[in-house]
DNA sequence: CCGTATGTACGTCTATATTCGTATCAATGA
DNA sequence: TCATTGATACGAATATAGACGTACATACGG
């Protein structure tokens, strides 16, 4: 079973902060607003797939992006269009500025740096 | 101890989005936002005090509020040039239309209902 | 058809969040 | 000075989130 992708009017703004709240989340949604579609490996790869998995539960059941099940691929898309329309400006402000975000690298950074703490 | 306040330039833009994906936090920010200083008691006061301080720690810590001192009270007023500062246009894409704010009624009719539900 | 690639499902462990009763503290005012 | 008010501190119970290993499903390419 793939989602529950909720409508357009029934997506909520504290279940859409809430899924951004998360630092891998938001490094993952700062991926996905540049182009289409991707597949789920192309977005962060560092991390376990299952882990991402979770993630993507819970970025596509508060709404911020689609699913869908295409060949071999599950492909993620921001649902941009829809999001701009519930909360205008919101995206704009969270996205800000997207070219070498410097928040992803800091969150792979910061997820290695406990990996590694984790083993020590 | 009354808080940690984080600077201007700690304040993590992941941070403030889980401090406000919750439905009484929202709430309470939506409430604040309005005019300068509110004490504590003016905000939700359905909601007990000891939860509300719980909340109020969150939207400190995060960044999102100043709570000062003043007398027997604890103020709390939103750190509206900090957060434009940092995140321009965030505030105002999450505050939107203020003016008889229909999450806020939901977040205490909702907490009503769940109050019901654990007497039941 | 069998191996490989892409992801999800499931289960588990741990950590953090949420709620709130009770105790306490500090400032005020009678 | 002593009760009242506004709010935090503490502690405990419960719930939710986060991380991830393993197993499984599905699609493709030979």
């Amino acid at each position: 079973m793939i989602a529950r992708h909720p409508k357009r009017e029934d997506i909520r703004l504290d279940a859409v902060l809430t899924a951004l709240g998360n630092p891998i989340r938001l490094a993952a949604v700062r991926t996905i607003a540049v182009g289409g579609e991707h597949p789920c490996c192309d977005v962060l790869p560092q991390i376990p797939k299952s882990t991402m998995t979770h993630h993507w539960r819970a970025l596509r059941d508060s709404g911020v992006v689609w699913q869908r099940h295409i060949g071999r691929e599950y492909r993620l898309e921001l649902r941009r269009e829809d999001l701009d329309s519930r909360f205008p400006g919101l995206l704009d402000s969270i996205l800000g500025p997207l070219v070498s975000d410097p928040l992803t690298q800091e969150t792979i950074a910061e997820y290695d740096r406990s990996r590694q703490g984790a083993r020590a």
